[in-house]
RNA sequence: UGGGGCGUCGCCAAGCGGUAAGGCAUCGGAUUUUGAUUCCGACAUUCCCAGGUUCGAUCCCUGGCGCCCCAGCCA
């Protein structure tokens, strides 16, 4: 991780850090990730894992993965498998700190009849309808339930026959004997435990009660020792609550909570209810799919770890609602790309070109830097002959001002190779270009005139003869409007209907016929590309774009 | 209209009473056989507003205004 390029900031929770350590609050620091494996993990999430396991790191502590698993109608094994695996692509590793809420079931219900032995809990028989009547309203104060005073011997035998599985789904719940006038709605007496008949993805089917996240959540960082417990900003409200069971069950240790904003990205959306939507709707072909958020989605499409550390990184931690721009995304892949992909030529959308003086049958080899930036790279040796795909875009018969492409009467640089002069087009009956005429400078092999004369342009261009076929995919954004998550619209009606372009023929140079998907190529002039894990196979490549080289001149 | 938060450049974000870091974006300009990269330069007399305390306030106090979260047997 030392290769990540942003410099560490300073952020409220390496203070708080910092402090803890240096008065002597703590020896050292742990934290823990504690997804609940109920879908795949996203980029928002990916700002939650560099959190906790990069202050981990930076501070000599540990960190754990924990799986909130309280909830088994919800969740799946799947998923468990899925974040296990999005965490190390990420970069991280817990060693043996792989812990489940569900592993601390017998303590936790141990200490809620505890809670009960103390009158601090007891068997709520009111129906969910009644709970949510004698809860109140932000405005107005809670009713007691009828059941709240109710000897402690009865609870507890309701509770243990609740724990039998004597009673159906949704009969009794525990709850803790707090405040009903609370302005804080956490403490109106939280529900503790629900009875739920459903077998559970890592315990199986030993349970008929389950836990609510709240109490389990503060009790399992206190078994495990947690120090910080950071989590978003929602959570915030809960925290009175986290303290409460902290205070008044026997705990082992009293780790302190600590919030911070979660990540919104512009151009997409982020819920884990949307998301699923998108994929099971198929508007995106799956969890994976290049254009979703998802850590699966980003890997897919050939983001690096590194990038997505860095943008954790660049983007900081507070406290306000924030909105990261894409482009800061962007950005961090297109730097770290940059420096370690190599150049290579691929003509996307192909216009076929002759070079009338040129021999029919010669083959030229020219050298072509794999990174001009970097020599240490090496070379390779890319084909040239009479007849070249350029790409559409580099030609134009009635060129805009400014355009220093190729266009007739002008000259161009093939780059590494030779320069050329437009002479002419040909067209079909419909008028469309189908081939491009041109002559050759035979003295300015290598690309450099003999007489020293300036050549602005240089284009990319494939051997045709020589060329490989290739389907690529240009990814664009899922969403047109940078907010699509706001509140009061369907976020549907700002799908981008062109988020994916697929170009089945495009032309690539004779040397990408070996590559694998690990190696991430800058496709000069264009972006940098991968090929899709997925759907490609050694008869078929499939390269997919991860994201565009910045280009000032089509802003214009 | 209860409770909890937040408000520093277009988007993030440092700053912790001593006179506004940095990144992304944007705009110039230089170098360039990628209109990329790299490099230089510009970019908040001002920190939501109004009062107050102070020699001095983005930082302290008071009062407004705006935005977010909370009424799951979800996490």
């Amino acid at each position: 991780m030392s290769s990540d390029s942003t410099p560490i900031s300073s952020n409220f929770l390496r203070s708080i850090i910092e402090d803890d350590l240096s008065n002597g609050k703590h020896g050292t620091i742990v934290t823990r990730f504690p997804p609940e494996p109920n879908g795949y993990l996203h980029i928002g999430h990916a700002k939650s894992i560099c959190l906790n396991f990069g202050l981990a790191q930076q501070f000599g502590g540990r960190c754990h993965l924990r799986f909130d698993d309280t909830n088994p109608v919800k969740e799946e094994l799947e998923f468990i498998e899925s974040i296990k695996e999005s965490v190390r692509w990420l970069g991280f590793e817990w060693g043996e700190h792989l812990y489940y809420a569900s592993d601390n079931f017998e303590q936790l219900y141990q200490w809620a009849e505890y809670l009960i032995q103390q009158g601090k809990a007891y068997v709520e028989e009111l129906s969910a309808d009644d709970i949510r009547i004698y809860r109140g309203t932000l405005v107005e104060a809670g009713k007691e339930s009828p059941f709240r005073d109710r000897p402690v011997d009865e609870s507890l035998q309701l509770f243990r026959r609740m724990r039998a599985g004597e009673f159906p789904d949704g009969a009794k719940v525990l709850r803790a004997r707090i405040d009903m006038s609370s302005p804080n709605m956490n403490l109106r007496d939280p529900v503790l435990y629900r009875i739920i008949h459903a077998p559970h993805p890592h315990v199986g089917d030993s349970w008929r009660i389950y836990p609510m996240y709240d109490f389990a959540h503060g009790q399992s960082d206190a078994i495990e020792g947690i120090t910080h417990s950071i989590c978003t900003l929602e959570f915030e409200d809960h925290k009175p609550l986290y303290d409460w069971f902290l205070e008044n069950l026997p705990v082992p240790s009293h780790p302190r909570q600590y919030e911070f904003a979660r990540l919104n990205l512009t151009y997409a959306v982020m819920s884990k209810r949307k998301l699923h939507e998108l994929v099971t709707q198929g508007t995106v072909s799956g969890w994976d799919d290049p254009r979703m958020p998802t850590l699966m989605g980003l890997r897919r499409r050939g983001y690096t770890p590194a990038a997505v550390r860095t943008f954790c990184e660049r983007i900081g931690v507070g406290r306000s609602d924030s909105w990261i721009d894409m482009s800061v995304l962007e950005e961090c892949v297109r730097e770290d790309l940059n420096e370690s992909a190599p150049r290579v030529l691929a003509v996307l959308r192909p216009l076929k070109v002759v070079i009338d003086n040129y021999p029919v049958d010669q083959v030229e080899e020219f050298e072509a830097a794999n990174h001009p930036q970097r020599p240490e790279m090496g070379s390779r040796v890319v084909s040239f002959s009479r007849e070249l795909f350029i790409e559409q875009d580099d030609f134009s018969e009635a060129p805009p001002k400014g355009f220093f492409r190729m266009s007739p009467g002008n000259e161009v640089r093939l780059r590494y190779a030779y320069i050329v002069r437009c002479t002419g087009v040909i067209k079909d009956e419909s008028g469309s270009i189908i081939e491009v005429r041109c002559q050759y400078d035979p003295a300015s092999r290598g690309g450099s005139a003999a007489d020293g004369r300036k050549i602005k342009g240089t284009i990319h261009w494939v051997s045709a003869r020589h060329a490989l076929e290739a389907e690529v995919r240009l990814f664009d954004r899922l969403f047109t409007d940078p907010n699509p998550d706001r509140g009061g619209v369907d976020y549907k009606q700002f799908l981008n209907s062109d988020s994916v372009e697929v170009l089945p023929a495009a032309k690539l140079e004779a040397g990408l016929s070996s590559t694998d998907c690990e190696t991430r190529f800058q496709f000069e002039r264009q972006g940098y590309f991968r090929l899709d894990p997925q759907d490609s196979s050694p008869g078929r490549l499939v390269f997919n774009r991860i994201v565009t080289l910045k280009d000032a001149w089509s802003k214009k």
